[in-house]
RNA sequence: GCGCCCAUAGCUCAGUUGGAUAGAGCAACGGACUUCUAAUCCGUAGGUCAGAGGUUCGAAUCCUCUUGGGCGUGCCA
């Protein structure tokens, strides 16, 4: 909609070129903004182009903005006047009857509103989580998924062609510890007296694995190994039981991927390698010291950093560089990484590898994602895979549920910090946000319930949508008239909170609508009118809460 | 020391990419259930947007400095 007077605003620029009252067209200017208007009083949009024009023009904003409005052709718009005001924007007042046409939009198509038909964004992989399997997933991971799961729906809503990707950490230095820390275990539990390394994983999951590790099949084959050999058979083991654990929390969060990348493989398929010496041909690698370092240019970062370590191994780093050039290959305009912000420094190293190798650092977006402070009694739990202190997942879906867990992850911006209050999250569980949205949800619903379970007749085809003229009722049309903006702006902006503060918006409009107003009235055309205007909302906050991951019950 | 992020109501947070009078939810106070769900609604109160300069028609938003917090600064991941 904002597009449409943002059109309306070029035609009146082009017409006031051509006749000769400006001296540059539309193309030759800077960009404006078009708004919603805040308050009514100020119309439905509005537009700063005069006060951006002005200097450019050398015209004054508000005569500008008057020469604006005169060479608008009223007649074939939606618009029904416009005004200057202020300083020099011009507001735009819609005519009535456009609502009731956008209100039919919905209604057109329903789960599929406010959704772009066709692929027309980038070509996008958003990669999130990537946690190591080295133990369950903690509450700061579900913050990465919350965020990542739902960027992905909302960026395929807006009609991006998105991919989801989990990158498995399943070798290297942590993956021996992990393989170490279950073989300790069992051997622990086979009688064996020996000490537990205190850098290795501490957590009781590791104890649990050891008992289901010597009940499993690969035991059989220990007795004819060296210790080494068993530590890797112990490693393959855990990482993967473990990271069928993640698979199953995250399903149980509603997240899912496309594809699950392997770091093992970019090794063992040469892929690595390959992408090492293309550095050193490019001259951006060389060894020095024993080592392979990558040379970074004064802008790039402030140090040369190691790929492969005196000793052989090659660094996580190396397998970065590898991995993002990987997925620019496979055709990605974008990559969007979602980190925790503790990696923040790590993203001018991958920027400069990806320029490296001839493609524009821009190319990957890195969403950093703050720590989440988890408060137990008033008191900050400190947490660490390492040492086994943390709260897992799993234990805040089972105590909050998948719902309000990841409503309260999308109500806050993703770059600042988070306290997660548990005693608050649990108590709070009956006024938490997410049963605000849902509950309007389910108040429409029931209002088609009841009336079949009473026989009432809730056919609301051919309604009269004139009868809608309440302030209220038009508020509400103009709110959903909103709801595709809302959506291709959070995508633009790689923002899915921006959803969840709509849906509060349009939720508490119901509310107060729903309480002053029956919709199942004894005068038949305002009830079908009613009905189509609730059955809107319905589908718009149906609609949105998809995209948020979160269910829209029917009855609560 | 250097670098990145953050600072908005008592608390937790939004603020449409620089727009008009800074907004919600909790908590507080006062009202509304004989009604399609009170998990709701209506009202009151709450602010030097950390502080100081600067940029311009216009700043919570951009720049500089100061203060206070988080994180990073490994041939760890």
């Amino acid at each position: 909609m904002k597009q449409l007077v943002e059109d309306i605003t070029k035609k009146a620029l082009f017409k006031l070129f051509k006749s000769g009252g400006i001296s540059k067209g539309p193309k030759d200017l800077p960009e404006f903004d078009v708004s919603r208007s805040k308050d009514p009083k100020f119309g439905d949009f509005a537009t700063n182009a005069a006060l951006v024009l002005s200097k450019e023009l050398k015209t004054k904003p508000r005569d500008l903005a008057a020469m604006l409005i005169n060479s608008i052709d009223l007649e074939s718009t939606d618009i029904e006047r416009c005004e200057v005001a202020g300083p020099g924007f011009i507001n735009f007042f819609m005519k009535p009857n456009c609502w009731y046409n956008r209100l039919m939009l919905v209604h057109e198509h329903k789960d599929r509103y406010g959704h772009k038909k066709e692929l027309s964004g980038p070509r996008v992989l958003v990669e999130f989580v990537s946690a190591n399997p080295t133990g369950p997933l903690h509450v700061g991971h579900g913050r990465g998924a919350a965020v990542g799961d739902s960027l992905v729906r909302l960026l395929r809503a807006a009609g991006w062609n998105v991919d989801s990707e989990y990158y498995v950490n399943d070798i290297g230095n942590q993956m021996n510890i992990l393989g170490r820390s279950l073989w300790f275990r069992f051997r622990q539990l086979q009688g064996e007296e020996i000490e537990f390394p205190e850098n290795h994983y501490q957590g009781d999951y590791m104890k649990e694995l050891a008992v289901e590790f010597a009940n499993s099949p690969e035991t059989q084959q220990i007795r004819n190994l060296d210790e080494p050999e068993c530590i890797l058979l112990a490693s393959r083991y855990a990482c993967r039981r473990i990271l069928d654990g993640i698979q199953e929390d995250l399903s149980l969060f509603g997240v899912s991927y496309d594809k699950y990348f392997s770091e093992r493989y970019l090794h063992e398929s040469g892929r690595l390698q390959a992408a090492l010496e293309k550095l050193k041909q490019l001259g951006k690698a060389e060894e020095r010291d024993g080592a392979l370092w990558f040379f970074m240019d004064d802008d790039q970062d402030e140090k040369d950093r190691v790929l492969v370590r005196a000793t052989g191994e090659p660094t996580y780093f190396a397998s970065d560089v590898a991995y993002h050039t990987e997925k620019i290959e496979r055709g990605y305009d974008l990559l969007v990484d979602i980190w925790g912000s503790d990696h923040h420094g790590y993203v001018p190293r991958v920027k400069a590898a990806i320029e490296a190798f001839g493609f524009p650092s821009d190319r990957l977006k890195v969403l950093l994602v703050q720590f989440v402070n988890l408060i137990r009694d008033g008191q900050k739990i400190s947490m660490s895979t390492r040492s086994g202190e943390f709260i897992t997942l799993r234990e805040v879906l089972d105590e909050v549920g998948s719902d309000a867990a990841r409503f309260f992850f999308l109500t806050k911006r993703s770059d600042s910090h988070l306290d997660f209050d548990l005693d608050l999250a649990k108590k709070q569980s009956s006024d938490n946000p997410v049963y605000y949205v849902q509950y309007a949800h389910a108040r429409i619903s029931s209002i088609f319930r009841i009336a079949q379970e009473k026989g009432i007749d809730a056919d609301y085809t051919n309604a009269d949508l004139n009868i809608l003229n309440l302030p209220e009722e038009i508020a509400l049309m103009k709110k959903l008239s909103d709801f595709p903006d809302v959506l291709s702006e959070a995508a633009q902006a790689l923002e899915p909170h921006r959803i969840t503060f709509y849906l509060m918006e349009l939720a508490e409009l119901f509310h107060s609508y729903y309480h002053d107003n029956k919709v199942l009235t004894e005068d038949a055309e305002v009830k079908k009118a009613r009905l189509f205007l609730v059955e809107a909302i319905r589908l718009v906050i149906s609609n949105g809460l998809t995209i948020l991951g979160v269910s829209s019950p029917v009855r609560m």
